[in-house]
DNA sequence: AATCTATTCAACAAATTTATTGAATAGATT
DNA sequence: AATCTATTCAATAAATTTGTTGAATAGATT
């Protein structure tokens, strides 16, 4: 094989993989599976897609080896293939967020006008950790806690959360997270909490930001 | 603006972004600009592009806000717009070497068939530097060199090689590298040494891969 | 073995991406 | 001001991607 041969080769392939992410739906697909394994009909619900059209895209996932399925019963799971699917949709998210004011100015124009509240980093979660008062609250749904959450957090997914409110203690500080940076559950759920009396902000970025990073977390066996 | 309809807007911007890059030409274009800005007709010519083809191309690239220019008398040089533009191509690459069987597959057979060599990680090459006895080797052309190198790295594009063996010494380890992991100037280099009785190996990654990481870098003023 | 059901497939039209060609343009240089 | 030239544009055909529909399938469950 000659030197053009060989480049030839290896950027096709690279521009398959970098094709299979390029889908709004594909990606959207993505930051839910950091989440963990879920059956192509939630997956389809949670994106607003035909399920026909869902498990397309995730055929076009599995063929760039980017997915794997897990057969559990009569439901077919699908899930990361493994750290660097993540690295790499966190790699572009940043990219974008970065580059393209749209993107920056529709998730800061959308935040201010429905919620205008505070947030945190990681680094300063961190910090408040170390330093003792403040409770952590995961508000996705049960079935991404248990697979997965920062370590001591409460799970309170956001649709429990107005039953709930008694169980958080009104003088810590309350952190909530979910999924990710452009997931609205933790805007939605520190508007709540801020509402009833509580002190709280929201992480920025989701748990997998938080686990990529080493830091420590738990998992609910069953 | 409602949830949805906020998460249609920014997965559909991150969308086009990633679009911009999936093409096999685009990506080798974005690796050729981490080394530094070149012409329209330098990027067609490494490519192996027509001229008018690699221009749409870069059109797509500005578009997208990865790449900027910069005129220079008759000449409008292309540049990355930053660093994560660099930073997602390295996870898109990374992702690819460890996902993509074939790619691995492609590069081992290239280097084994072609040159059966050694190489060394940037993280050794770190290490043989603490320890003194090593010389390091550019081989990529020299205005790439000038544009930032590896502190105290040596500049002999590999055009020149055969010419200028003399001057390298006969004792001490040589490390060549060039562009990154898919550039054959390295490895080039480093078969003609060996043959000619020098101790040599290549780095893995490239130059842009060591100045991302905030290793020691310098700039040729003129 | 028969049935059930979550998922995939197949086929199609519409939209988008791509390479090629030759002409147009912007902005230096003379 | 005229010329030169690196780059971009415009137009086209071919190839690829996308969403939709309804039927097919594989593998549990009964």
């Amino acid at each position: 094989m000659n030197k053009r041969a060989f480049k030839n080769k290896v950027y096709t392939e690279l521009a398959r993989i970098t094709k299979s992410m390029a889908n709004p739906h594909r990606l959207e697909i993505i930051e839910l599976l950091a989440q963990g394994e879920f059956p192509v009909e939630q997956i389809a619900e949670q994106i607003h897609l035909p399920i026909a059209n869902a498990s397309q895209h995730l055929q076009v996932l599995k063929l760039a080896q980017l997915v794997e399925i897990n057969r559990k019963g009569n439901f077919i799971f699908y899930r990361l293939a493994n750290d660097n699917v993540f690295k790499t949709w966190k790699a572009l998210r940043e990219l974008g967020v970065e580059r393209i004011d749209t993107i920056e100015k529709v998730v800061k124009e959308f935040r201010k006008s429905n919620f205008d509240l505070k947030s945190v980093t990681i680094d300063e979660l961190v910090e408040k950790i170390k330093s003792g008062k403040v409770t952590i609250l995961d508000v996705r749904p049960e079935s991404e806690y248990n697979h997965g959450h920062i370590t001591n957090a409460i799970s309170m997914p956001f649709k429990d959360l107005s039953k709930r409110l008694k169980e958080l203690p009104k003088r810590k500080e309350i952190i909530a997270y979910c999924r990710g940076p452009f997931c609205v559950y933790a805007d939605e759920a520190v508007a709540l909490l801020t509402k009833s009396g509580y002190k709280a902000a929201r992480l920025e970025e989701g748990f997998p930001d938080w686990q990529i990073q080493n830091l420590p977390v738990e998992v609910t066996l069953n």
